[in-house]
RNA sequence: CGGAGUGUAGCGCAGCCUGGUAGCGCACCUGCUUUGGGAGCAGGGGGUCGAAGGUUCGAAUCCUUUCACUCCGACCA
């Protein structure tokens, strides 16, 4: 293609709210044009990029036996209400009535859809396995839509949904899909980590993330430098802490009983109080859960003093949709005493979870339910069903698997496989028959990429101080030949030469045949980032180019047919 | 949702406090010069100052309302 006739509105500036690197570039570049909250144009360059990432995404689940097919972006409202989402998805879900007032919702993920259309034809276990997938624009209201591509309310997706007679096959294909989607990274040239994930209200047994590891990254992972354990916080498990290890005869003894301890609402002041190590010490953390029909319960988390609640992990112990903050106002209302609370002698009703890793611990101080009193020399008793997996792994944490030392990492979230089981195959009636002429449901596994992220995300991890660096199976061209001065002829015929045999032999190419000086073309092809350019220029006159390696910008001079024969080798 | 901030040319911004003919840089158009690192000179086009209402002889500027966008937070009792 010709620069001068293609629509590729680079700039100097960015504006202003354009913080991430990835978002930068993709709009200097011309890739992308902003066009409200979270809403994106895809520009010549930013859709050649796109296809081709979405071609490399097809692909390889082509060759991993899935079926590509195309699904309403329109969705009825009906589906949704027989699976029960139409009101748990919540304010996401962008709902709209038609002229005769039926109500539907833009898509923002398809199970229901993709089941409908297999109970509707597949009747019998001998078509399973089936795995069917869409590359298609997904609409999700986003409370903040931030980051360019990174988090948009429209973004396009790779969202796939396997069929099975049994766990144990969709099992096979759940780890088939770990191959296929490391496969796919792995082509689009990224740094990735494969990490467990929290499998949330939805239940089943097993999801997995794919994390592109990068600064920016709006998720935090744990990893184990001793093994190749990884998971989101959100999922993460560590070997149970040890305590302050003290010198002979330096441990604490507590004799149990209720101990007047004023102005001690904190942690901090407890453990200066008492002068002991946080690690004795057992908080409470308030919350306020929510659940579906807007009813709202106190509930109180036990955890020792220097652990963190994990919001996630806690929103998953009470089975709530979320968590939110709760008043000291509200907490004495409901017969509380913010700043001593403890897990026995609570008043009636009060729902509470206890860290997992106190069940059984003694020598704990915790509030006496009380003002101004603490409970001294507290043993955890078996309260079942009450202990939950509740705390914050941090780094220096030990592995649960091995022994070894937790690290935490940042990382943009690009693929996400999960073991869904019949979760709405269930609900929405969709079953087969078995061996047996038994009708049972599907046992389903759901996987998704998020296409357009991962342009974003190439950039998090591909970019210099002058612009992108695409990596080729993502680049919008293979090579980009830069014209000089496109006053003089012999430099111009020596680049459409270029430019017709290159193309001839299958390379895409971009040619700057804009009338701009030299130095204005370098900083574009710099800014927009094609993996290799030949600059045709002074130096024609010894009859050489340049090929520039846009990665690190090595540069070499060459013939016009060492040229051709260096960008053959290197696409 | 809570808090803070910003809306002036395509982009980046000044002007607002102290009301009096809407400005600068980049980009764009024309001409000449220039052609290996975002050129120079000359000329030019482009704005209902986010929207509505109010105060005033007069509002980008003061007041009210509203909309949009951005940032921070959503947690240790």
């Amino acid at each position: 293609m010709r620069f001068s006739r293609t629509l590729i509105p680079t700039a100097k500036e960015a504006p202003s709210d354009a913080v991430l690197p990835s978002h930068i570039y993709l709009l200097r570049a011309g890739f992308i044009q902003s066009v409200g909250a979270g809403l994106y144009n895809f520009l010549p360059l930013g859709k050649r990029s796109l296809d081709r990432v979405r071609q490399v995404v097809k692909e390889e689940l082509d060759a991993a036996g899935c079926q590509e097919v195309d699904l309403a972006f329109v969705t009825p409202a009906e589906l949704w209400r027989e699976s029960g989402r139409f009101e748990k998805y919540g304010k996401e879900l962008l709902r709209f009535t038609d002229r005769k007032e039926n109500e539907f919702v833009l898509g923002p993920t398809h199970e229901e859809m993709m089941v409908n259309l297999v109970r509707q034809s597949v009747k019998s276990y001998k078509q399973l396995p089936l795995h069917l997938y869409q590359i298609k624009t997904k609409f999700r209201d986003e409370i903040r839509p931030r980051f360019g591509l990174m988090r948009g309310r429209e973004f396009l997706m790779e969202d796939g949904y396997s069929f099975h007679k049994d766990e144990e096959d969709m099992k096979r294909e759940f780890e088939h899909m770990e191959a296929t989607y490391s496969r796919i990274f792995t082509r689009l040239g990224l740094d990735f980590r494969v990490v467990e994930a929290d499998s949330g209200a939805i239940g089943g047994s097993g999801s997995k993330e794919f994390m592109v590891l990068a600064e920016s990254g709006e998720d935090e992972i744990v990893i184990c430098d001793g093994c190749d354990y990884g998971a989101n916080v959100e999922a993460a498990v560590r070997a149970p802490r040890e305590a302050p290890s003290y010198e002979e005869g330096e441990e604490p003894i507590m004799s149990p009983g209720d101990f007047h301890t004023p102005d001690t609402k904190t942690i901090e002041a407890l453990a200066d109080f008492f002068h002991i190590d946080s690690h004795h010490l057992i908080k409470a953390v308030a919350q306020k859960a929510r659940y579906d029909e807007g009813r709202e319960e106190i509930v109180l988390f036990f955890l020792r003093g220097n652990d963190d609640l994990e919001e996630t992990k806690a929103c998953n112990a009470v089975g709530a949709n979320e968590l939110v903050d709760v008043s000291e106002e509200e907490l004495r209302a409901a017969g509380l005493t913010p700043g001593y609370m403890g897990f026995i002698g609570l008043p009636e009703g009060i729902e509470y979870r206890i860290d997992r890793e106190l069940k059984g611990e003694s020598n704990l101080i915790m509030g006496a339910n009380r003002e101004e009193y603490h409970r001294v020399g507290v043993t955890v008793p078996d309260f079942g069903e009450h202990f939950a997996d509740l705390v914050t792994v941090k780094a220096g944490d030990r592995c649960a698997h091995c022994g070894g030392r937790l690290s935490t990492t940042r990382g943009i979230e690009v693929g996400h496989i999960f073991q869904l089981g019949t979760r709405y195959s269930e609900p929405l009636g969709a079953t087969f028959l078995d061996e047996n002429g038994k009708s049972r449901p599907f046992v389903m596994g759901t996987y998704g990429i998020g296409v357009s992220r991962l342009l974003a995300a190439i950039i998090e991890q591909h970019h210099d101080d002058r612009g992108c660096i695409w990596t080729r199976e993502s680049a919008p061209f293979d090579l980009e030949i830069v014209v000089s001065n496109i006053a003089n002829d012999e430099e111009r015929e020596a680049a459409e030469k270029l430019y017709r045999t290159l193309r001839e032999r299958g390379v895409e190419v971009l040619l700057d045949d804009r009338k701009e000086r030299f130095g204005f073309k370098m900083k574009d092809f710099e800014l927009i980032g094609i993996p290799l350019g030949i600059v045709v220029g002074k130096k024609l006159s010894e009859g050489k180019v340049e090929l520039i390696v846009r990665d690190g910008l090595e540069r070499m001079d060459l013939s016009l047919d060492e040229a051709v024969e260096a960008v053959l080798e290197r696409v």
